[in-house]
DNA sequence: TTGTAGGCGTTATCAT
DNA sequence: ATGATAACGCCTACAA
């Protein structure tokens, strides 16, 4: 590789000191605009690029932020990144992404080990660590900034990106009240996850609201999809059979998809059914699901933003919470 | 943060200088084995790790890898992703990932500006940006050591890790061809990736082969479910519908799967399905899908493992081949 | 408004 | 076999 361009060379080019183009790259103040002028000028001449690894030496701040994830789902990996990349791209900022292990306390080494030798700012956590109690205790230990995507515990301690499962699962409830559904079966969520209890508040909220009965029938699910199926038939084998099922998940109400299939019932004809998340299986299912999209992209592109105020020092809300979609599909439709 | 732990501490510990410090940590010769067993104990008591900035700024390496995408699908950056971590985790080394603009010459200036600003002693180029000649060029000049997946053109300057598409989509076409088809759909891939053209000729050779027309149905697609949704309509709905449909990926055979249920006709029963790739989608649909197994992950593995060896200075072979696989499924069946 | 000197944590060079 | 010292490219602190 040939001899990089340096900040002298900026300097010789521009007549100035290297302390002057320093305060260009910095946006500091006390330029004069035709000074500024000049050494932008020789800059882009130049196509000069400040060095990372000697800024984050010689400086207090490395330009550069870290994504940490152990997560096996490729579509939602991918969201996360993609957002959080945008955002540092747009604050011309890098982003040091690392996938960790997931066992133990490996995972708190690796993280840490990553934050000592690339010298990141700050850290997005992304799920399932951003629920990890000792990576997150171990983070404050060390003082390192960091913002949390989607945490089952909201922690005061340190910002987190969160949507609204309260409220999405209300949404979802009053559109099938909305085509005239009366009897709504629900299958709960896995029992160690607080969005659980969220999403069946919202659920039972909205019946509320609608002022009917809320002895509608509810069965524990564990947001797979053969607890899923288990709750379906369950669900569907009562004398007053549901005419819709809204379950926590999609994975949950694909299983009820299968319910319905092997009871010779037509979704949505004389089923409806409704999910949650819209994960990949939720357009892949046939027909494919009515649910709650989470917007993951969003989300981390949020969560970038606020560790970019946060490391700048700035004060940030405990809680950013997002706007999710009702996703109407196939899978739902009039009460027959 | 607290005052981070530095060679100085190291050596201090050991009773030694820093730059016998140096020494065991980059693996030189010339320390008495002694000495190196007590300058790892004080490494590891400490819990040392060196900085990677400042390593980067004094030494000729950086450590550090770089990963460049400019790809739409997320199971297959994934992939590519966790291979080549991988393989840097076994070397010790960080992998830089960066998500590339890849509208004109952008491409070129993200890339380089990427390499000028961390440093990064050699880039992983993937699809589609292994096969643009410009950026190719750029890298070339500067003397970036780099390793290309899955190029189109194979040139002779940088390694090149591929599959042979050609001859999996021969492979799957004589599969369809076995089972008594005579009618086979193409679903053609996203036409910048090279690998589509490769793809489509491995389908033209085998029907060739077979001696049959060459006049068989090809759509457009864009390697995803919604394009493949389309293709899939507009075959399914000809005159002389096929009674197989070969899409040159997981995702648009899904999208072909929906089409096909759309309009009312069993699979595989009354229609074939064939994807490529063996994504995650594969073995979700239903049925699962007839595909190739694209040994993704470890080609790029493969293609981290050169790349080490590149910027170490041994020798690496021009082109690196690894099997692809026909995984059997229950998508395709015997022609009605 | 601008510049000078010193240091960040490591490796390279040249001693010993 | 080991060590002292000068880079590396930039930022901080202070001076002019």
């Amino acid at each position: 590789m040939m001899a990089r361009t340096t900040i002298d060379d900026v300097a010789a080019r521009a007549g100035v000191s290297i302390k002057t183009v320093s305060r260009v790259l910095n946006d500091e103040p006390g330029v004069r605009s035709e000074t500024r002028g000049r050494v932008r000028e020789a800059i882009s001449a130049l196509s000069y690029r400040p060095s990372l690894p000697a800024r984050s030496l010689a400086g207090r701040r490395s330009n550069l932020l870290g994504l940490v994830y152990a997560n096996p789902s490729a579509n939602y990996v991918f969201d996360v990144q993609s957002g959080a990349m945008a955002r540092c791209r747009d604050a011309h900022l890098r982003l040091f992404i690392q996938s960790c292990n997931d066992r133990g306390d490996e995972t708190v080494e690796d993280v840490l080990a990553m934050v000592d030798q690339t010298h990141v700012d700050g850290l997005v956590v992304t799920p399932p660590l951003s629920s990890d109690a000792e990576l997150i205790a171990a983070l404050e230990e060390r003082r390192v900034p960091f913002v949390r995507l989607a945490p089952d515990v909201v922690g005061t301690r340190s910002p987190a990106v969160v949507m609204d499962d309260e409220e999405a699962a209300r949404e979802m409830t009053e559109h099938l009240l909305a085509l005239g559904h009366k009897r709504i079966g629900f299958v709960e969520g896995h029992p160690d996850h607080p969005s659980s209890r969220l999403r069946r508040s919202g659920f039972e909220a909205a019946l509320a609201l609608a002022g009917l009965d809320e002895d509608q029938p509810v069965e524990q699910g564990h947001n797979d999809v053969a607890s899923g199926l288990k709750a379906g038939r369950r669900l569907l084998t009562r004398v007053d059979r549901p005419t819709a099922i809204f379950a926590s998940n999609d994975d949950m109400a694909a299983g009820v998809i299968q319910a319905a299939r092997e009871l010779g019932l037509d979704v949505p004809r004389q089923l409806s059914v409704a999910g949650f998340d819209d994960s990949q299986i939720a357009s892949i299912v046939w027909p494919a699901l009515t649910t709650i999209r989470q917007p993951t992209y969003d989300m981390a592109f949020a969560a970038a933003g606020l560790l970019i105020d946060l490391v700048r020092g700035r004060q940030v809300p405990a809680v950013t919470r997002l706007d999710h979609q009702l996703v109407l599909r196939n899978s739902t439709g009039e009460a027959p």
